[in-house]
DNA sequence: ATGAAAGCGCTAACAG
DNA sequence: CTGTTAGCGCTTTCAT
């Protein structure tokens, strides 16, 4: 391996002027400057950021600690929206799944702080997560889609309130009466705060949340199968579902299917998160989009305002969804004059 | 920040002493150890992997590079499979997303080397991506998913070959005779040896390829609906399509829908891919599953094993992918009873 | 079994 | 404008 020490010896000057050269400092000759890239490029050396961080005791590098890039495309267009960022302003990225374990995560945690990265973009996997290693190192962490309650960190976050909202108000102008609602874990922000907007809507339209069309399942398929099949078991069913999150999605319209019922005329349907293939499906569903890739590019741009010596209070950016009305939702009075 | 020193003050040791106890080498006194261990967790010290990276050479940091995160749900496994290993196995990984870009690619190949990091993970961009950094630099490298002429590197595939095989095979035995094909740039491992795949279940049927059926498209969504209208719009329409992957099975589904073609009676489709939502298309759609988690596994298994000291050939495992029989294909003969 | 000391590759005072 | 030198925090001979 070449060194420095090598590329200073071949160029006939010391360290301290090949490192100028290599961190472009102004006062150096621009003959030393020019021998100095040639020997560089002629023996193919290459600085090591190791040595370099260690020195200045500044890592080039993040921690990008989330769920699970897999679980649908949210977190992915998070990494892609952070990736380019971080990319773009010359930082790399360790990819951190938790998989909401906070064991997992603690351990990425001390992981950052030993590795000395340079700033964290976390989404806590729970009210507990624990900052304190970061903060006493002084590392800068944004929270990325989920807050926390102690406001120690910069945050960046989806409307959950307003998305939801939007998706129960959008149903209920469309004539149903019945709407459902299949949430998440309420300990979580997204699954608290998607249920708060459900029972805005539903309150602000001069109706009462109806116990019996709540169900609180775990965000996942299964689960999302097993409360769609519950309500359709009642005796009065729901006319219309919004559900919280892709994957209960997919077991919700999965239930429906096995039910034989049909979609919107029996029952109607919203889901938070919108996929690549919602328009594909028959009817076409209707979903709240979330800003996922502009949630890693926000969440990058505060870490990199941090890091440009920003110290000011914690910030806390909130983003808009959008619904995308679809065919998984006609309004009744629609859905009649077709029969008619 | 507290470092070893403070710790070997604190502790009444020498630095060589804490390092041992750190790395649990065995002649130690274990009182010493004890007080050592009771010292680090008092004074929350947590040894710096810079500073051990550049004095050992050892970089406990992998670099996985692939083409992107977001291109549906292939990626996102491979990364999971790869970082279950590696986080079993006391290992972290930089994230790098190329966008099938020679020059990113090479500009991540560079930061790998800069940053010392112990093994590579990569899905090369092209036939001409450039290995020569980090094998002069003896950074152990593993191919996922393509590989390169040069047998240089292990590398993991899936049987591309098979898989489409499988599935063109299975469109034939359905009684299907004009299957058409859309296939991603014939320069990729994964272009090539689809086509190859299909090209070998028709001539094994004893038909020829009819080159009116063929499209080359370019693995994405638009590319893929704008072959299929174009296969659509011929005078001699295919009764079934065989297309190279998920992205390009979506746009491909589109343009069925929007030529208001029902499937399988207008025509049948296969996607190389398989998706969450397969099952929830109308009909379902029949896909090919590759066994992407699986592929990160063992790519980051062979990594290991190189770390661990094997230095014999190249390897090369070949994973095979299952075909997922569903509706969007089902036989001729049951259509016809179906209708009679 | 433990400690002293050298040094991994780099940067940043400090001199000159 | 350039060179000398002292570390960054850790591991690892080499002595003891």
């Amino acid at each position: 391996m070449t060194t420095i020490v090598d590329v200073a010896r071949a160029a006939g000057v010391s360290t301290a002027t090949v490192s100028r050269v290599l961190n472009n400092h102004p006062q150096v000759d621009p003959r030393l400057t020019a021998t100095v890239l040639q020997v560089i490029k002629e023996l193919g050396y290459r600085p090591s950021r190791v040595a370099r961080t260690l020195r200045t005791r500044r890592n080039r590098v993040w921690a990008l600690i989330i769920s699970d890039v897999r679980t649908g495309p949210f977190f992915a267009d998070v990494v892609r929206g952070v990736e380019d960022v971080a990319y773009g302003a010359g930082y790399s990225l360790f990819l951190c799944n938790t998989d909401e374990d906070s064991a997992k995560e603690a351990s990425y945690i001390e992981l950052a702080v030993a590795e000395n990265v340079g700033g964290v973009i976390l989404t806590p996997s729970g009210p507990h997560t624990d900052l304190s290693p970061l903060v006493n190192f002084g590392v800068p962490v944004v929270l990325a889609d989920r807050t926390l309650p102690t406001q120690v960190a910069d945050s960046v976050l989806v409307d959950n309130v307003s998305g939801a909202y939007q998706a129960v108000a959008h149903l209920l102008a469309g004539g149903y009466k019945r709407i459902a609602c299949i949430t998440g874990m309420l300990g979580t922000t997204t699954g608290s705060r998607r249920y708060v907007g459900y029972g805005r809507a539903i309150e602000e339209a001069g109706l009462t949340v109806d116990a019996s069309l709540v169900r609180v399942a775990d965000f996942r398929e299964l689960g999302g199968q097993r409360a769609m099949q519950e309500l359709l078991d009642q005796r009065e069913r729901p006319d219309a579902v919004f559900v919280t999150n892709h994957l209960m999605t997919i077991g919700a319209l999965q239930a429906i299917v096995d039910a034989k019922l049909t979609i919107p005329t029996d029952i109607a349907i919203v889901s938070f998160d919108d996929m690549s293939w919602s328009t594909l499906l028959r009817p076409t569903l209707t979903a709240v989009a979330q800003p996922a890739y502009d949630l890693g590019v926000e969440s990058a741009r505060l870490l990199l305002s941090r890091l440009g010596g920003y110290s000011g209070a914690a910030r806390m950016v909130t983003l808009s969804p959008s619904l995308q009305v679809r065919g998984s939702s006609v309004p009744k009075r629609r859905l009649a004059a077709r029969r008619g």
